[in-house]
DNA sequence: ATGATGATTAACT
DNA sequence: GTTAATCATCATG
């Protein structure tokens, strides 16, 4: 692909669309393609499962303030904020609504679209409907660890969110929110209905 | 300096 | 359904 911006997955989301109310650009990121250009060679996949974390929200990391570790979440709105969590796993998030507030929406699962087998070798697995199930198993099929944390995704470089196609609203289901011990009533997980790739019913 | 915790996963029984 | 793996982070002392 010699230009990313005319890549059959459309042009970079615009900083405009992650400057908004984060459970609306949770909902309005399903059907959105996730691209990594890494020296191994590019991989892709659609955006199927998502969830807000807002900084009302004790479930989410910047709830307690900026800390070393949550910094990115408090930066411009289209920044990655990458994490690592249970010694083993990575996960993704694209910073939303405003700088300085300390928002952002987790990328809980994708559709396989390109660099199926270079996802394949990473993972070591060729279970296509579980390469990206999860949001550690999908940084780790995307190459993205805390290299990436803070990359600009609005520019078309290494990492970054294609317009792809978005998803209608009764395609699109949310329920709680998964792995949490607080603030567990919110709605605020989102995914495609009829998915064979979202992480759980 | 120490200890509890965690936006998970795979491999069990 | 249960559990081990595995460690950076942060609150506490």
């Amino acid at each position: 692909m010699q230009n990313p911006t005319l890549s059959p997955f459309g042009k970079p989301l615009l900083r405009a669309f992650y400057g908004r109310e984060t459970t609306l650009v949770a909902r309005e990121l399903l059907g959105r393609v996730l691209i990594h250009a890494s020296p191994e060679g590019m991989a892709a996949g659609r955006i199927v499962e998502t969830e807000a974390y807002r900084q009302d929200d004790p479930a989410s990391h910047s709830y307690r303030g900026q800390t070393p570790r949550n910094a990115p979440m408090f930066g411009a709105p289209g920044t990655a904020y990458v994490y690592f969590i249970y010694g083993t796993h990575w996960c993704f998030n694209v910073v939303t609504a405003q700088e300085g507030i300390g928002e952002a929406a987790l990328i809980r699962a994708l559709e396989p679209l390109e660099g199926i087998a270079l996802m394949e070798r990473r993972r070591n697995l060729a279970d296509l409907r579980r390469l990206c199930r999860g949001p550690g198993s999908l940084c780790a099929a995307m190459g993205i660890t805390g290299a990436l944390n803070s990359a600009d995704l609005t520019q078309p470089g290494t990492v970054w969110i294609a317009e792809g196609q978005p998803v209608s609203d009764p395609q699109v289901v949310s329920t709680q929110r998964v792995g949490i011990t607080r603030a567990v009533h919110h709605p605020w997980r989102y995914y495609v209905a009829n998915s064979r790739y979202i992480s759980r019913k």
